[in-house]
DNA sequence: CGTGAGGTTGATCGCTTTCAACGGAGGTGG
DNA sequence: CCACCTCCGTTGAAAGCGATCAACCTCACG
């Protein structure tokens, strides 16, 4: 059965035109998906290519003693199963409920015809993931704890479906720990770092999964802008 | 003029057969690079891809106030310059003395022939690539200092030519700076943690930037064994 | 109304950083 | 040829930030 999460309003609906239109229509099935269901399992074979029509899912690794990793969310128009040869090198599940859409990876890659297009498609989601994943990194190697979960509130209102601008509300899909395992650190500081930036009057919690931007400045420059204006 | 790091024994040079070779005849220009001299910065121009024929660069970004994530090393046979659109997304630099060979992108890219195979090469680079960048990320996620100082040299044996068997050394190209920014570290912290492999015999340091192994599975218990054993 | 999961807050611990001094290697110039 | 200087690496002492341990709160659900 499915949680207030995601049946809740403004559900995360893919955009428009996306790289996944281009490979429409291809032996696809649609899967639904609660939150925490496993979408697969690190070291499973890697046999089909996903996308995600709506929900969100996250993709995440772990050491033998538990310690977990989330390396990105997958959001609606996002593809999942990119990054993996014969088997797949991470692990997958809902973080709500969520829709996907499988396909085949031989259908696409080995078919005789040549779909230069759709080639030329991945790779450029692939280029997107890699410059996300930068990102990343630097925030996992360098970023200060406040840092941290202000870049993260940062990429939550720039994916979040409506305008993202001063004022707007949202809602944080995923748990403290989700957050937590994508941001290097516990949920307690997670949560401390919540209310240091709720005190500051950056931000407001009316609810612990709903968000409201009061000063989307001062947490963009809290989320530490990176030197691009060189 | 060269320093001693690059004219020394063993120079680093690409595997026989690599995707370079695939796109080796179309206008490559070679280009020879001193150590700490920088190829391209963060906002250039992405006009070239640059393949590695000799050395080893860092890929890297910073903040504003200085502080540097190293994203990735670039080995003889890597490609640099995938995961950027308009303008390259990071900075890159020589680690040492290098030579790289740069083609212009659109060269590839864009040509009306349709080069399936080029692209197909450049799909399996950017998932290699991918999943680098994922064990990356849950090293800086999560590993304790002394785990990414192991992690770090088991992959530097890895990577070093001839066998990395028990009992085999190497040399260490990078300054302890570059180690540092990559493992998302401070110099002193990794300069301690290698003492302390030292001092439990894992490892010898004959001089600072060479290295010999003495315990490889201690080391690998060390660098924390990912769970792929399920 | 009881229960359990998820979230917040407080107190303390400890690992990594910071600040600081020292040592060695390589390069330069007297 | 040697003194000096600078860069890089190591080591020590102290500080600080995030982790850990623990209590409490809230809300959904049975």
């Amino acid at each position: 059965m499915y949680t207030s999460q995601e049946t809740s309003k403004a559900p995360v609906v893919a955009p428009a035109t996306t790289l996944w239109d281009n490979i429409a229509g291809r032996c696809l099935r649609e899967q639904a998906l609660r939150t925490h269901d496993p979408l697969f399992l690190e070291g499973d074979d890697a046999e089909f290519l996903y996308g995600v029509v709506e929900g969100i899912l996250c993709n995440y690794r772990i050491l033998s003693d538990g310690r977990r990793q989330v390396i990105s969310f997958s959001y609606p128009g996002d593809l999942i199963g990119l990054g993996h040869s014969a088997a797949y090198h991470f692990s997958c599940e809902a973080v709500c409920g969520a829709r996907v859409r499988s396909i085949r990876k031989n259908a696409i890659l080995y078919d005789a015809e040549g779909h230069v297009g759709i080639e030329r498609r991945l790779l450029e989601f692939a280029d997107v993931e890699l410059a996300s994943m930068q990102e990343h990194q630097l925030l996992l190697g360098r970023k200060t704890a406040l840092e941290r979960v202000a870049s993260f509130l940062l990429m939550l209102a720039r994916r979040s479906v409506g305008d993202h601008a001063q004022g707007s509300h949202f809602r944080i899909p995923m748990t403290r720990t989700d957050i937590a395992d994508y941001l290097g650190l516990t949920i307690e500081t997670v949560s401390r770092n919540m209310s240091k930036l709720r005190f500051k009057g950056v931000i407001d919690l009316p609810q612990a999964t709903t968000i409201l931007v009061l000063d989307i400045q001062l947490l963009e420059t809290l989320a530490e802008a990176e030197e691009g204006a060189f």
